[in-house]
DNA sequence: CCCTAGCGGTGCT
DNA sequence: AGCACCGCTAGGG
């Protein structure tokens, strides 16, 4: 994903897997992105002064990822900022959050969640859509019969996220 | 296994 | 308004 209009500030953070990078608005953490790369060394935004709200919501995004990314219990996370997101795809974001660490749900199962059961096709796309993955657990859901399904970007970040938290699927 | 029809949200024109 | 694109699914060879 790409930072949008509303990111306001951009910060790296170093994990075992690479380096993501978190964007920030007014609201919260609006944006997540894998490790890329291609991305230049040291790019933390050009902000001069880091609010000490910024350094808090930094921080716990930093500490929710390497728990999520260890296949841990979830921390605390900062206040999300997705408003971005149509009001169907927020409905879905917000189902995700609710999938709990472990299992996995089908696309079927998150569109009747949302009272929308036809609305499996969309459901992919919103998932596909989401701007902060991992803590917004869009690996979780699978296609039917536990099948492993889509992933915008590298497939192997849902094997690897799946593994880590044990959920069994199959190719 | 493959193929197909049906499905609904989104983005582009 | 129209249309193509999809992280899908159930049903049928």
């Amino acid at each position: 994903m790409t930072p949008h209009k509303r990111t306001r500030c951009s910060l790296t953070i170093s994990t075992a897997d690479g380096e993501f990078l978190a964007h920030y608005s007014e609201q919260g953490l609006c944006g997540l992105e894998f490790p890329s790369g291609t991305r230049r060394p040291g790019v933390s935004g050009r902000q001069s002064k880091i609010s000490p709200q910024l350094k808090l919501w930094h921080r716990l995004a930093r500490e929710a990822l390497e728990h999520a990314l260890a296949g841990q219990p979830p921390a605390d996370l900062p206040p999300l900022d997705l408003s971005i997101g149509t009001p169907f795809q927020q409905s879905v974001w917000r189902a995700l959050r609710r999938i709990p660490r472990g299992q996995g749900r089908s696309y079927a199962e998150v569109a009747r969640a949302i009272g929308r059961p036809k609305a499996v096709r969309a459901v992919g796309g919103a998932c596909g859509a989401n701007p902060v993955p991992v803590l917004v657990p869009c690996h979780r859901v699978l296609a039917a019969g536990q099948r492993l399904g889509g992933f915008s970007g590298d497939l192997n970040w849902k094997r690897r996220l799946l593994g880590r938290e044990g959920v069994r699927f199959s190719e």
